[in-house]
DNA sequence: GTACTCGTCATTTTT
DNA sequence: TGACGAGTAC
């Protein structure tokens, strides 16, 4: 019997706890599906179950499957809740990410994909320095042609499966990026070296133009596992299509509804054509969300409701409603963050742990003043998404020297490295190798040693340079004969990394960090034992997995982050910041559909990141750009039924936020609103507070986080449910400014239009209309002459 | 080679 | 506002 066999003592228990639906997912036969898997759904379970089920049920063996995930740590989870569901070794499994199982493929076949065995890989920034080297050998002038934008444009071009040759130009622009295109591949090419993009084309193309190995791998891998089907760009899905053929089953997780990639390339279109191409009909719907509570839930559902082009999913749990989703207009972004920063602390005392909290923003710039806020209230929190491990400078010198002592020709590192540590190698003489290296058509290196050789570089240029290629010699020998962390060690040693460190002032990290590095390839070494321990493995493992070294992940801290880094993850509760139209939505994704859909997709992901908790919030003003924004509540709270909602009101504050009560004179709304109590004992003039927020609809209860223990300190007294938040901010504004956010106005000149927003005060005050003809516009009131239409 | 100044720019990001 | 890159001055 294969080992393999079904074990009947053990696998129903697999199967235990599973819905109907996710029963129905985990044990379909060998066809493909897809699974419309609903935010905490039970996703992941269901992708490990169905392929433990596969393995123990004798339907498959453990090197007849690939299961393929976006980012390795989804592939190190699925590896990790296998290994716990069933006694199995899951080395030699093909389950990763579309990278590494690529790059898998693509060195078993490097003859085939016509590459040396020991290509490199190149992450984002070394793609980036790559282009502006090339550029500069071009000639190209890098103002107009980017190296970023031209970067994108590469990738893009790639994302779609399309060369040079394939690329469509129809303008002179386009035309000259696409020769620049095809001379970056040709740069590659010679230097052997593979950016991500081109490690899945070069993959799609082995395969397709191969029919022996074609054939061979669709003989093999019987059943394909996809995860977060919605992500995968043109490329991708082409790649699974033709790992699959006809016969063999995929089965496709995904959740169009948290399509956040699509700035990226993901097409979550591939959902539908997967129900096409393959599905037969077989789509399976989870909606039972073990997540969240109600509320959070029909909040959820009734955002996603408003995007037009769907799947159709529809949430519920039986979890019970649970809290209200608490929203707090916040007259500043200081005070916002002050609100969140109290609204922490109370639910710390209520017994919530800081590392089950999350505070969640757009985009990175939000952070800073939270950040501040949390600072000076000693609440310790941890903002993910910074700079990763491989990717530290001092990190990346290393690395070079060890991609040199693999291969001297790499003209990346070479270029990187050959004047770091500083070593009187100036522009000039860096300048004259790479004229030398186009003359012989040679790499940098080879250029440099026939330079010196043939007295075509002399003088102290000659013995700076030739003292570099000697260090460069040594470390390849020492390669050849040494272990990979001597000879790491030896690359920090003898680059004189280490000694530059040394004296540096801020060195002492870097050193720290460097030695970290050699305890790295140890570990490397220990992981990978048997494996591919080469030097060549661990300079791919560091392109391809840049940033594992999560340190600090079990501090009790409080987390920080993007809504997209969010993704996939949950917190008993959640803030979510920035609530404010121009921010979230994002000012550069409203002008499209499709934009604002994804826009609301993200706002989406966000609000069912939450358990138990979720708090939005947003300001009236803000600095952005070292310039002040108004704001005005974005079209997504709007989208929150009322009745799931508590708006809370926050009387004077103690130390008073600028900016507060001033903002928002009283004298428009009625003033019948009255705090009764006063917090902390500041000046209480809360009816200029909170005159804003219409009095008639406070209910004056009293709020805590808890809701046992009455008015905490933290400092809110009441909750209140206006109508409308939008309608509150036009009404304050009003006092402000002549016109209202979405008020119809006539210019003399322009026409008609509507107002979008407000920016400055006084004689500065400028007004941003969106015109029937002539698009949008920011005028300065004291100029323009509009009127109200 | 380094320290400075100036200009520019400003979603989201994994591999 | 503030980060970063390019250019300039020593």
């Amino acid at each position: 019997m294969n080992s393999f066999a079904p074990d009947p003592a053990h696998y129903p228990r697999l199967l235990e706890n599973l819905n109907p639906e996710q029963l129905k997912a985990v044990t379909l036969p060998r066809v493909s599906a897809l699974v419309l898997a609903g935010a905490g759904s039970g996703k992941t379970r269901v992708l490990t179950t169905r392929i433990a089920y596969l393995i123990q049920t004798g339907q498959v063996s453990p090197a007849a499957l690939l299961a393929v995930t976006f980012t390795n740590k989804a592939a190190k989870e699925m590896l990790t809740r296998l290994s716990a569901m069933m006694p199995i070794n899951t080395r030699g499994m093909w389950i990763g990410t579309f990278h590494g199982l690529c790059n898998r493929l693509l060195r078993a076949h490097h003859r085939d994909a016509n590459l040396p065995q020991t290509f490199q890989i190149l992450d984002s920034a070394d793609q980036q320095s790559a282009i502006k080297r090339l550029l500069k050998v071009l000639n190209v002038d890098d103002e107009k042609f980017k190296p970023r934008e031209l970067g994108w444009f590469i990738n893009g071009a790639k994302d779609q499966g399309l060369r040079p040759n394939a690329v469509e130009a129809t303008d002179d622009f386009t035309r000259r990026q696409v020769e620049f295109y095809q001379a970056y591949e040709a740069q590659c090419q010679r230097e052997g070296v593979v950016d991500f993009a081109e490690l899945l084309l070069r993959c799609y193309e082995l395969l397709a133009k191969n029919a022996a190995l074609q054939e061979h791998y669709r003989e093999r891998f019987k059943f394909i596992l996809v995860d977060e089907f919605q992500d995968t760009n043109r490329l991708q899905y082409q790649w699974i299509k033709l790992l699959a053929g006809r016969e063999n089953a995929v089965f496709a997780v995904g959740d169009d509804d948290q399509s956040i990639y699509g700035f990226r390339g993901a097409e979550a279109a591939n959902m539908r054509e997967f129900q096409r191409d393959f599905a037969d009909g077989n789509v399976i719907k989870l909606e039972q969300n073990y997540r969240s509570q109600g509320n959070i839930l029909d909040a959820a559902n009734a955002v996603i409701q408003h995007n037009k082009d769907r799947l159709g999913k529809n949430l519920w749990t039986d979890a019970g409603k649970g809290e209200p989703i608490r929203i707090y207009a916040a007259a500043s972004d200081n005070d916002e963050a002050q609100f969140i920063v109290n609204e922490i602390k109370a639910l710390e005392r209520t017994g919530m742990s800081l590392i089950d909290m999350a505070l969640l923003y757009r985009s990175n710039a939000q952070s800073r003043v939270l950040e501040h806020a949390l600072f000076r209230a000693g609440l310790a929190y941890r903002v993910y998404g910074g700079l990763r491990f491989f990717e530290r400078q001092e990190i990346k010198h290393a690395l070079a020297y060890l991609r040199l002592a693999g291969n001297p020709d790499d003209d990346g590192a070479f270029s990187r490295v050959v004047n770091f540590p500083p070593r009187g190698i100036g522009a000039r003489s860096v300048e004259q190798v790479q004229d030398l290296a186009q003359r012989y058509n040679s790499s940098f290196h080879a250029a440099a040693a026939s330079g010196i050789a043939n007295a075509e570089i002399v003088g102290r240029a000659a013995t700076m340079i030739g003292a570099f290629l000697k260090i460069i010699d040594g470390l390849k020998v020492s390669a050849g004969v040494i272990a990979l962390q001597e000879l790491t060690e030896e690359c920090v040693e003898k680059s004189g990394l280490r000694a530059h460190y040394l004296n540096e002032r801020e060195g002492a990290d870097r050193l720290e960090n460097l030695a970290e590095l050699v305890n790295a390839t140890a570990q490397f070494q220990e992981e990978y034992e048997g494996e591919d321990t080469s030097l060549i493995g661990f300079l791919t493992h560091a392109s391809l997995e840049a940033g594992e070294h999560e340190a600090g992940v079990n501090d009790d801290a409080l987390q920080l982050m993007t809504v997209h880094a969010a993704k996939g993850l949950e917190f008993k509760a959640v803030f979510l910041s920035g609530l404010e139209e121009g921010l979230f939505p994002h000012d550069n994704s409203v002008n499209d559909l499709d934009g604002v859909e994804e826009e609301r997709r993200l706002m989406y992901v966000a609000v069912t990141r939450a358990r138990e908790r979720l708090y939005l919030s947003y300001a009236g003003q803000r600095m952005l750009h070292g310039q002040i924004r108004y704001g005005i509540v974005s079209r997504f709270v709007d989208e929150i039924p009322a009745p799931l909602c508590k708006w809370i009101v926050v009387p004077e504050r103690q130390q008073g936020y600028p900016g507060g009560a001033q903002m928002y004179p009283a004298s428009r709304t009625g003033g019948n609103f009255k705090a009764e109590q006063s917090w902390g004992g500041g000046k209480s003039d809360a009816s200029s507070r909170g005159a804003w927020v219409e009095g008639r609809d406070s209910t004056d209860r009293a709020y805590s986080p808890s809701q046992q223990s009455n008015n905490t300190d933290a400092g809110y007294g009441r909750e209140g449910a206006p109508d409308t938040s939008r309608a509150r901010f036009e009404t304050a504004r009003a006092d402000a400014y002549p016109f209202g956010v979405g008020q119809n106005v006539q210019h003399a000149k322009f026409g008609e239009g509507v107002v979008l927003n407000f920016e400055g005060r006084g004689i500065d005050a400028r007004v941003q209309v969106k015109f029937r003809s002539d698009g949008v516009k920011w005028l300065a009131l004291q100029y323009a002459k509009l009127s109200a239409a």
